[in-house]
RNA sequence: GGGCGUGUAGCUCAGUUGGUUAGAGCGCAUCCCUGAUAAGGAUGAGGUCACAGGUUCGACUCCUGUCACGCCCA
């Protein structure tokens, strides 16, 4: 006996049963257990920052991190899954600032670095515990115990190696980064940081003019613009835009003579009178041209003071030529640094002037602004001078304005890296294929170097010790032993506040360490290292399953972790770090926008699966296209959706078939191999359609494609298979063709069972373990993944079949058409089909045909004419490369040729056309038959398939309708009445005469049918019992439970 | 501004190497069936395949351009 099957199943409720089960018996690490010793599946997981709960899309993300690692395993491969945490960095920082009221780097400094790291370690895992759950609940496998955390002291130490490794190529060097810069606090912020506090200030505007030197006009000046003076004397370059316009003017009133961009004149000139055009110039063209500097502090600085070109120069705003100070200002710095500008940066810690700037030494930058204003309008410079009202950058603690400015910052080479990575890239399969081809390799071969560096407190540390008196004096440690050799210091973290305490002394020189701590990307790109603390252990097992086999993340990682995977595994083993990799794109809320907690725009991820199930939401996700990098509106429909169309049936299917072996005694002990009903061959060839479909487009890593066939195997399952097979389960007697049947679903369940096992782990689970037998693996996640497919693929029975299924089609849209309801018997149906052979097949089915379609009998025949007319129409494909231009001639032609024509060509004939002077050759190949229906008969074709019903009623046929009208009625009684299946009952009935012989002719019928025992006529109106209408005739019928 | 992607029925999406009737589900309407019942089926209405050119005997499909939306970068 089956475990009975209770008809309100929760698929909730049942899922969690299932999460219980697998943890008292430690399914998964048996999963793993089994397989160890096979072929290993390597696997990567992308450390998620853990400041929040679980969002639809670390949802998404875990689920294909689950399907293709369960279905490689029930491939044989054995597949490691450990968590991986990323702790360090700012998301965790500044949770760790809110809790300790620190705001800003120097109150983190004042309070204590120590204080700050230690409050920012135990805050990494407030959350994980809600993690847990949540991924466990959603049937991911995943090994928590044995996860990796990137603050571990293992994960650290291999941080440092991978950056000595670097070191040693040479690859690390120090330059800067022009930061927001808070002079209050005197630290560097991060950006994001520097966005949180905005606010509308007015700056001066100021027009300044540069002379240049040696152009084709005397008295020649670059008219440049900007909003900071105090810039200017650390001015060493101007640019303009290669594309754009520029002219050279005469001003009528001075006869100097100005460049700037023709775009901007009518800033500078209200009148055409008041100026005279000399001459026009593209960008391009003044690239070069040397000009007298602004202010002489720096008059000699290699390279200086000659006009650049830069794409982002803009015509918004100023003169369109653009003032460039190198430390004090982002494309500054880019540009200048390309045509190897060093820059100058005459301020100190606090932002004020150093005696490098003796005109202004001790002032403040902006303070200074009036000071450097009045020197230019004494000097003749200032050409304009105004205020502008922006929105600028503020410090969050101290609500002073930021400095935008150069800071030191080390970066890891990678422009040199770009072809060996473009040519490791060509060795990964993407899914889908342009993210890598496309984006990735455009992103690649744009490749910058890398600021690695941060100006902060929580992360891995650069192991950098720098000698107190020479900067240029570096020592890099590349491990924790090495480092306690050096320093004689015992090492037991390698958190900043314990090895900044650490100094190396050596050969008499003290050396102590840089104080940035890594990017925490770097951390992610060297997580296949790391989390393996190579090459300290592990090492050969780590180089055998190297690179791996699959990662997944989102669309957003291309700059982020696909990236930094790329450049340290390039950089370190000349390899990918990853052979496959599936992309998901972005859940977005149903309206469109992204998910906000603010706008309530999307329902609670707990609450969807508390109420549909996790197979549900799994299936939902992965049938839809973010599995293939586009976003998804994540809709709540779209998961009932998935749990109504596909779990439910399935379930309905499963739950049919126990019903009723247990009403039989059916168990699999008392399976049989033979298979003689077509039915039964053409739902196990099905199967093995659907496992073979779903094993392509799973080794391809396409799971979009990997879901989709099960839509249609469901349907041909419980909409044909079952349902035109129920009367061989409920037949009472034991024959061989119910043994046949019974063991044909079973086998089908099982299989179904396995091939679902990866997407919807919990409803597979629990059809195993009812189905199951003793010598089976005790959980359908143990089992292998069936294989067998070909030898189970019957092809010519499914094409067959199908043309059976629309021949019953067919039939019904006739009845429809016909108004003709499904109860009403009809005497003859008439399939025609040219094709012999396919006619046997059709005629092998004529009981259920017949039975479908409540038809007496049906006429099987080669010849449709009386039916339907016949024409032909060419085959485009097959006569369009023959035809050529003369194809669209030829369909007239074609479409005319006669019966007898047509008859020829399908014999084989080979029939001579003529076409504008030239004789076609027509084949059975080129054209194509069509059929069309008969006026005034019931007929339909399609294909080759031609079908008709008779229409016409007769006494007999109305009588038994009649029965059949009854029998439902008493059926919908039963329903109501929610009897048992195996329930008897007695019915009582009156009616007119026509009921009366109808009842009585078809007694035995309606009584096996219904299960009576009785079928009397005796009730009269009043005494109780149901009113029917039964095809326009009143019904009175009861029914009560017999014994 | 650049790169990439997307644009097919009211909505969500399929659509094989280019082949002439562009499909499914939801929703809607009309019916049907029911011993799968948290069901199921049929029929119908609904499409300028974003737009404009081009290549071709033939374009939803290939090419060019335009527009809209999204992601990333600047």
């Amino acid at each position: 006996m089956f475990k009975e099957i209770s008809n309100t199943v929760s698929f909730p409720g049942m899922e969690e049963e299932v999460i219980k089960f697998w943890k008292e018996q430690d399914t998964f690490k048996k999963s793993l257990k089994i397989r160890k010793g096979g072929k290993e599946f390597v696997f990567y997981d992308g450390p998620p920052f853990a400041t929040g709960l679980p969002h639809y899309g670390h949802l998404l993300a875990g689920t294909i991190k689950d399907i293709i690692p369960r279905y490689q395993a029930m491939r044989g491969h054995y597949v490691s899954r450990r968590f991986g945490w990323d702790c360090h960095g700012l998301p965790i920082e500044a949770l760790a600032q809110e809790a300790l009221g620190l705001a800003g780097a120097l109150a983190i400094q004042e309070a204590g670095i120590d204080v700050f790291n230690e409050q920012c370690r135990s805050m990494v895992t407030q959350y994980v515990e809600e993690w847990e759950k949540t991924v466990t609940r959603m049937g991911r496998w995943v090994d928590f115990e044995n996860d990796y955390k990137t603050m571990d002291k293992s994960f650290m130490e291999t941080i440092w190696w991978v950056f000595s490794e670097l070191w040693k190529q040479g690859r690390i060097y120090k330059a800067h980064r022009i930061m927001p810069y808070s002079w209050k606090l005197n630290t560097p912020l991060s950006n994001f940081e520097a966005g949180r506090n905005y606010q509308d200030v007015q700056d001066p505007a100021i027009t300044v003019r540069v002379r240049l030197i040696d152009f084709e006009f005397e008295h020649a000046s670059a008219l440049i613009w900007t909003t900071t003076p105090w810039t200017l004397p650390g001015n060493l370059a101007i640019c303009t835009g290669p594309e754009i316009d520029y002219v050279a003017l005469k001003d009528k009133e001075t006869h100097e003579v100005f460049v700037l961009a023709a775009a901007r004149v009518s800033a500078y000139y209200k009148k055409e009178e008041e100026y005279e055009i000399l001459k026009s110039y593209q960008g391009s063209d003044l690239k070069g041209i040397k000009y007298e500097p602004v202010f002489d502090f720096f008059e000699d600085n290699p390279n200086s003071f000659q006009i650049l070109n830069d794409e982002f120069v803009s015509t918004e705003n100023g003169t369109g030529i653009v003032h460039m100070a190198p430390a004090y200002g982002e494309d500054d710095y880019r540009i200048c640094r390309a045509v190897d500008i060093p820059l100058v940066d005459p301020l100190d810690e606090d932002c004020k002037f150093t005696a490098q700037v003796p005109d202004y030494v001790g002032q403040f930058c902006k303070e200074a602004d009036k000071a450097i204003i009045k020197a230019l309008k004494h000097s003749g410079k200032m050409i304009h001078q105004s205020t502008i009202q922006h929105s600028y950058p503020f410090c969050e603690r101290t609500d002073t304005p930021l400095i935008y400015r150069a800071i030191d910052a080390w970066y890891v080479k990678v422009e040199d890296l770009r072809e060996r990575m473009l040519e490791n890239n060509a060795n990964v399969r993407w899914m889908p294929g342009h993210v890598g081809e496309k984006r990735f390799a455009n992103w690649l071969a744009d490749a910058k170097d890398w600021n690695i560096s941060r100006n902060r407190f929580w992360g891995s540390c650069m192991p950098v010790w720098v000698n107190v008196d020479d900067k240029d004096d570096m020592i890099c440690v590349s491990s924790a032993t090495e480092l306690e050799e050096l320093s004689g210091v015992k090492v037991d973290d390698l958190h900043k506040h314990f090895v900044d305490k650490i100094l190396i002394e050596r050969d008499g020189k003290t050396y102590k360490r840089t104080p940035e701590v890594l990017d925490c990307w770097f951390e992610s790109g060297a997580m296949p290292y790391a989390q393996n603390h190579y090459p300290f252990d592990n090492k050969e097992h780590f180089e055998a399953n190297f690179p791996a086999d699959f990662i997944a993340e989102g669309l957003d990682q291309t700059r982020g972790w696909f990236y930094t995977l790329m450049v340290l595994s390039t950089a370190l083993f000349d390899k990918p770090a990853f052979k496959n990799v599936v992309v998901n794109g972005l859940v977005l809320a149903e309206d469109g926008l992204k998910m906000s907690k603010r706008l309530k725009n999307y329902p609670d991820p707990i609450h969807v699966i508390n109420e549909y199930g996790a197979d549900a939401l799994r299936l939902y996700m992965i049938y839809s296209p973010v599995v293939r990098a586009e976003s998804l509106r994540f809709s709540e429909e779209g998961v009932k959706h998935s749990l109504r169309h596909l779990l439910l049936p399935w379930w309905n299917a499963y739950s049919f078939f126990i019903t009723y072996a247990n009403i039989d005694g059916w168990t699999p002990e008392q399976s049989v191999p033979e298979r003689n009903n077509l039915m039964d061959r053409w739902i196990q060839s099905s199967l093995a359609r659907l496992e073979q479909q779903v094993t392509d487009a799973m080794d391809r890593y396409d799971l979009q494609a990997a879901v989709h066939p099960f839509v249609a195997f469901i349907e041909d399952l419980t909409n044909w298979y079952i349902r035109r097979s129920r009367r061989r389960f409920w037949k009472s007697e034991d024959d061989t063709d119910k043994m046949q049947a019974y063991s044909t679903l079973y086998d089908v369940l099982l299989g179904l069972s396995k091939i679902a096992a990866p997407f919807t782990p919990f409803i597979s689970e629990t059809i195993y373990q009812n189905l199951k037998t003793d010598a089976m693996p005790e959980s359908v996640h143990l089992c292998d993944f069936p294989t067998a497919a070909d030898a189970k693929r019957d092809e010519v029975l499914e094409n067959q079949m199908a043309v059976v299924m629309s021949a019953v089609e067919q039939g019904r849209a006739l009845r429809a058409e016909y108004k003709l309801k499904n109860r009403q018997p009809l005497a003859k149906m008439h399939v025609v089909c040219d094709d012999e052979k396919l006619l046997a097949t059709i005629q092998e089915l004529e009981s259920l045909i017949a039975d479908e379609l409540n038809v007496r009998s049906v006429d099987f025949s080669t010849d449709s004419s009386e039916l339907a007319t016949i024409q032909a129409k060419p085959n485009f494909k097959q006569l369009g490369p023959k035809l050529g231009p003369l194809m669209k001639k030829a369909v007239p032609l074609i479409g005319g040729l006669s019966d007898e024509q047509i008859a020829a060509i399908a014999l084989g004939e080979v029939v001579i056309v003529k076409l504008e002077g030239k004789s076609i050759e027509l084949t059975a190949d080129d054209i194509e038959v069509v059929r069309n229906p008969k006026e005034g008969l019931a007929v339909s074709a399609e294909g080759s398939l031609v079908v008709g019903l008779d229409t016409q009623l007769n006494d007999d046929l109305i009588t038994e309708g009649l029965a059949r009208e009854f029998v439902n009625k008493v059926q919908n009684m039963r329903k109501e009445m929610d009897l048992e299946v195996t329930q008897r009952i007695r019915i009582a009935f009156s009616g007119d005469e026509d009921i009366g012989t109808a009842v009585a002719q078809y007694s035995d019928y309606i009584k096996a049918e219904t299960l009576a025992l009785v079928c009397e006529a005796q009730v009269e109106s009043g005494e109780g019992g149901t009113e029917w209408n039964l095809n326009g005739h009143p019904c009175l019928v009861s029914i009560s439970t017999a014994s």
